[in-house]
DNA sequence: CTGTTAGCGCTTTCAA
DNA sequence: TTGAAAGCGCTAACAG
């Protein structure tokens, strides 16, 4: 955008022949004008290909029109499936969205958050766990204090611990803790957990539940049932490689995502193992197109779409005075085909 | 982001006690400053959390940090694919990218567009492909043609004839001539299609290579041959289940997408017919799932990151007089499980 | 209802 | 080097 003439306001008005303040309420229809005055500056505007400078209008002072959305990865469908529900509802307030990826760099989700502070976006939602450290912590809220201070409004999906942000929590632990008491009603007892990073408090919260609803049926997990990956289907294959490599006797693998589950039931059937017959898999999330799979995937579901809809939505009919509200949202185990009662197991 | 006292330069130039001038300067290492001069400014940046104001920056004549991209649905792997390319380049570059969905609503491409260029984006990128459609053609160019001549970059992913921008165009009608003889020289000889809207010149053009394919090696698809759907999951979904229920006979399931691959397998497996066994089923696109199907989808691979990025980078190195270079990628076919040589008929 | 005018926050000549 | 001042394009008082 270096050159070039752009058609401004002013050139609207000369040519419809009307002053500048003329023009801007006739475009904006803020107030009444005489309505051949009006018609005037609209056929300008369109005989000139007008588009107003958004950068001019948010700087006088016009409500700004743009939210920003930092995920971790747009190709993980679960950050996907959130991002989708909150330009669901953007779009519906006509806001446009400034998308940010960090690939679950901490640096850059601080970098991205200044990002949009600059751009003076009118919310932020940020849908990335917060990452367990407390520096980074203290580097995010020193970020965020000052833009909400500018009457910036700022929505997190998943726990931010001392973020005092809006928040809409799935129930990670709960949803963790349910599973892994359905796979040992089934009758599993030896279990192995593929795990994405666990400095992410999404994956903290996950394995917390496993940890919990297994230890309360009297099972206890070692270190040496973790198994952990990078947060994508790649994770899930070296981690369950590892697991297949440590010749763990799981009878049923928890993992930590449905994209990670993916990975990891790839690993198994190249290494032989058959699910659900040799092993039991199951996963986190219930991105779409896990019903797809054959067998088709037992998950803990979470409603992706509403996360993001909602965290919108928080962020958008936030009132200075209630801050830090949480919206939490249940978690349901699907049982579908991966899981199945334990077999005794066969000779080889 | 109503009310709110924000931090501006001038009160970080106060507070350093030099003058807007300087501290600008010292902000930005434009031009040398004196050294303790450029230590006090930087301080009080640091003290105040000073965050510039994009809009005075973008309005005051600095280049340009954001580009924008247009999609149809950030939640298809197709689309993530390519944003995640283009995001790869616009990062290395340090730029912002504004992201919209369009839900492959033409009037809403439209609509994007215009608002990208109110954002004065340095570029955009138009992901999703033409519709064939004349006069939206017209519009799209209207609204392109004061973009660029106001020194706006284009790119776009596929096809849009007549719209003079610089082209990044994977060879979907080729790749589907080859994946159509593939499946002939393999043996199959009936034939049926599971196609999403063909006003798009995607579709169009991954179903004229299937027909070319075809008609080459002596089968010629009739109308009756085709089956529609949105371009999703659902729609292939869909439109497989209108396959069954018209009792085609093909022994053979060319897509023109792997989403919808994905949602006609199933619903031929709910129909009781197996795939590879009793329908052989192809894709397009090369999702990264897909892989990691049982059966593992033979399909027609295209780089889809590599298509994001080449775009983002035609748009970025864009020189006024060399428009309308188009880029051409190659696509390839993968064969793996989901596809076999076809069986004598089954007795029922 | 319409026009005039004062900024919004920043960059960038132009002088000093 | 530094500072003063002129805009960038638009909106929103404020007068007419």
């Amino acid at each position: 955008m270096s050159d070039g003439p752009h058609v401004t306001l002013e050139d609207v008005a000369r040519s419809a022949e009307v002053s500048l303040a003329t023009a801007s309420r006739a475009l904006n229809g803020t107030t009444r004008v005489r309505d051949d005055l009006r018609e005037r500056v609209l056929a300008a505007a369109a005989r000139l290909a007008y588009t107003p400078n958004a950068h001019a209008q948010a700087l006088a002072g016009a409500s700004r029109r743009t939210v920003g959305v930092v995920c971790h990865d747009i190709s993980d469908p679960y950050f996907a499936g959130i991002i989708r529900g909150v330009m669901r509802v953007a779009d519906r307030n006509g806001l446009v969205v400034m998308l940010a990826a960090t690939f679950a760099d901490p640096d850059k989700e601080l970098a991205c958050v200044s990002a949009l502070r600059a751009q003076r976006a009118s919310a932020i939602v940020l849908t990335g766990s917060a990452f367990e450290d407390r520096s980074w912590e203290r580097a995010m809220a020193a970020e965020l204090e000052p833009y909400r201070r500018g009457g910036g409004r700022v929505a997190v999906v998943t726990r931010h611990r001392s973020l005092r942000a809006d928040t809409v929590a799935p129930d990670n632990r709960g949803g963790a803790r349910a599973m892994a008491e359905a796979m040992h009603r089934l009758g599993h007892r030896r279990f192995a957990v593929v795990t994405g990073p666990g400095d992410l408090t999404t994956v903290a919260d996950r394995v917390t539940g496993f940890r919990e609803g297994l230890a309360g049926a009297g099972v206890e997990l070692s270190e040496r049932d973790f198994f952990a990956g990078s947060s994508d289907r790649d994770g899930g294959y070296a981690a369950a490689n590892a697991l297949i490599e440590a010749k763990h006797r799981a009878t049923c693998v928890l993992t930590t995502s449905d994209v990670m589950a993916l990975g990891a039931i790839t690993a198994l059937r190249e290494a032989g193992r058959t699910v659900p017959d040799d092993v039991s898999v199951t996963g986190f999330d219930d991105i779409p197109l896990v019903r797809d799979l054959a067998p088709p995937l037992t998950t803990v579901a979470l409603p992706l779409e509403r996360l993001g809809e909602e965290a919108m939505q928080l962020a958008l009919d936030g009132t200075t005075s209630a801050r830090g509200r949480t919206r939490r949202l249940s978690a349901e185990v699907l049982l579908r085909d991966s899981t199945v009662k334990p077999r005794r197991r066969r000779r080889r």
